[in-house]
DNA sequence: CCAGGGCCTGACAACGTTGTCAGATCCTCG
DNA sequence: CGAGGATCTGACAACGTTGTCAGGCCCTGG
């Protein structure tokens, strides 16, 4: 920038001043400066800028346990739109999905001077983010509550929705489903679960625990784990799969056995017309649920000073027929 | 920093080297640093750090066109694995195709004082970064050649998928092959309509134009194109399709036909075990591709000289039948 | 006993930028 | 004609940090 202004034959003022399109400079002056910008190659260091200027990086930090999976990407891009429209960059960092990673980034992103956090937690406790977050951090969580920290929050209905899908099975006439889940440590599963137990209880009919299998982190898994099921003596009727990679390991065993049991799921699937063996979902609106969360972000960046607030995205139920019966 | 050197009755100097883990500190008053630190919760800034000690920001940039698209985000889930091997933050732009958009987000990404670029590009003309180049931000192009520029750049081995592909085809026996492709303006469409064109020149078999259908931009496009080709006179008797989404149109529509044209497709499924209608792809390994994209930029940061490389990713024929035999 | 080196600390300037303020010029209006 | 405002410019300090350097202490070895 002195090289400039020395160039131009100015003070570095205006050259700041010509490179912010500040008002009240000669245009002859911001012609020189211009000039000598483009041949310098003179770029504005970012960086010096928001130092001095206090704040505004115009930089979010977005963290979530795995940028490859679809459903992290998809919030990944409703969030880099809205972004976007607000002159925001966005740094992402991914969790893994490790408590202690997790804090580490958060630091890492705090320490960066972001603007603002938007966090799919992976740890119980972000009260460390406390200080930050008086500091004048704002941080926003989706899909999964903060642990010991008042904060926005925007989530899925999971509870309702595991309901209303588990509703369906019992209208169905079933009584006996096999509930299979990844692990009750990830919020989201416990709530579905949580639903599913109470649309059976509203039956009346008592979950039977020898019938919910944990722990299944991938198709293969799945299948093995519904065969299991069907094997044993009094095998369920119907299943109601908690994620859609479970979903996908469930329907190709049960069309592989020419199964008559019902699969309801949780997640929808891009392909699903393609499924040989259509099933009704739980489906929801990624998007809406990452829209939802930056543009509360930026309503705490733009100085909403409002008590922390809980939106719930609801879920959608998807019938394409339950073909067990 | 003042306050925190205040309070531990030491200079500034000595916090720094306390957080930056520096030698030469006694231990006592080390203690004392820390105990500070923790009390006013102070928290280093980076972007004051990095502006001081010259480089480094640990930050890359990484543009590519869409975040939420699948094929980007295993690019940038790889891409951030090697980043975090190197202890760098990764901000993820997206140009959207557009190649003003792109270069504003490259020239911001510049302001910000990354370490270095990795580029999906989509304009053609890039000698904008040449300056950037020369002032040590190093840039590595992927999946498309950098355009005006000499930059290390690494490819897929598009023209040799498709060769390799449809000469599979030309051994069966086909000589009419419809291709379907998205639009002739994206260098990857180009090289492998080319290796297309190689592969049925080499067995004598010129190439029909009015069988290479352009611009079909979604799965029902390609149903429909798939349907008028084979619906018009002496139809193609097998299909090339240039990439998964308009493979999933075309399978679709020959499955509703019955139709026993044969199907090749570059870029393979996640679900194609769950297809209705198994065929041959042209496979790549994406990680693979981003990854050795990453550490060729890791290796320029790190102050490798040497001339700009090209690196090409092979290809994979996965063979699942050429279901219209 | 002193030279020389390792250990430890702090004052100061600097990174590239912008907020603040003072000053200069020009115009307008009473 | 002068006061007051609008327009324009630059000197200076500051943002939070670290590189440089000077200086102090203590030990070791000749």
């Amino acid at each position: 920038m002195v090289d400039v202004a020395a160039r131009a034959g100015v003070s570095v003022k205006t050259v700041s001043r010509v490179v912010n399109n500040a008002p009240y400079v000669q245009p002859e002056l911001a012609q020189r400066v211009l000039a000598a910008v483009a041949e310098l190659g003179f770029r504005r260091n970012h960086l010096a800028s928001s130092l001095r200027s206090g704040q505004a990086t115009a930089t979010i930090g977005l963290l979530i346990e795995e940028i490859a999976n679809p459903f992290y990407a998809t919030i990944a891009g409703a969030v880099a739109e809205v972004a976007s429209d607000h002159d925001t960059m966005l740094l992402i960092a991914s969790s893994e999905e490790d408590p202690a990673r997790e804090q580490q980034l958060l630091r890492d992103l705090c320490a960066r001077r972001v603007d603002g956090l938007l966090v799919v937690p992976a740890g119980e406790d972000h009260s460390f983010l406390q200080s930050e977050v008086d500091l004048g951090t704002p941080a926003v969580f989706l899909d999964r509550p903060a642990g010991e920290l008042r904060a926005d929050t925007v989530l899925l209905d999971n509870r309702g929705g595991a309901r209303a899908g588990v509703r369906t099975l019992v209208e169905a006439g079933h009584r006996r489903v096999g509930i299979l889940l990844d692990s009750t440590s990830v919020y989201t599963m416990r709530e579905r679960l949580a639903g599913a137990r109470e649309a059976l209880a509203a039956a009346g009919a008592a979950i039977d625990d020898r019938l919910v299998r944990d722990g299944i982190r991938d198709p293969g898994t799945a299948a093995r784990v519904v065969g299991e099921l069907l094997d044993q003596p009094d095998p369920p009727t119907a299943f109601f799969s908690l994620n859609n990679r479970i979903s996908l390991g469930a329907v190709e065993e049960l069309h592989r056995r020419g199964s008559t049991a019902a699969l309801l799921g949780f997640d929808d699937f891009d392909l699903a017309r393609l499924l040989p063996y259509p099933f009704t979902v739980v489906a929801y609106d990624t998007r809406a649920l990452a829209r939802a969360a930056a543009e509360l972000l930026f309503r705490r960046i733009a100085g909403d000073p409002s008590e922390p607030r809980s939106l719930l995205i609801p879920t959608d139920l998807v019938e394409r027929g339950l073909p067990g019966r």
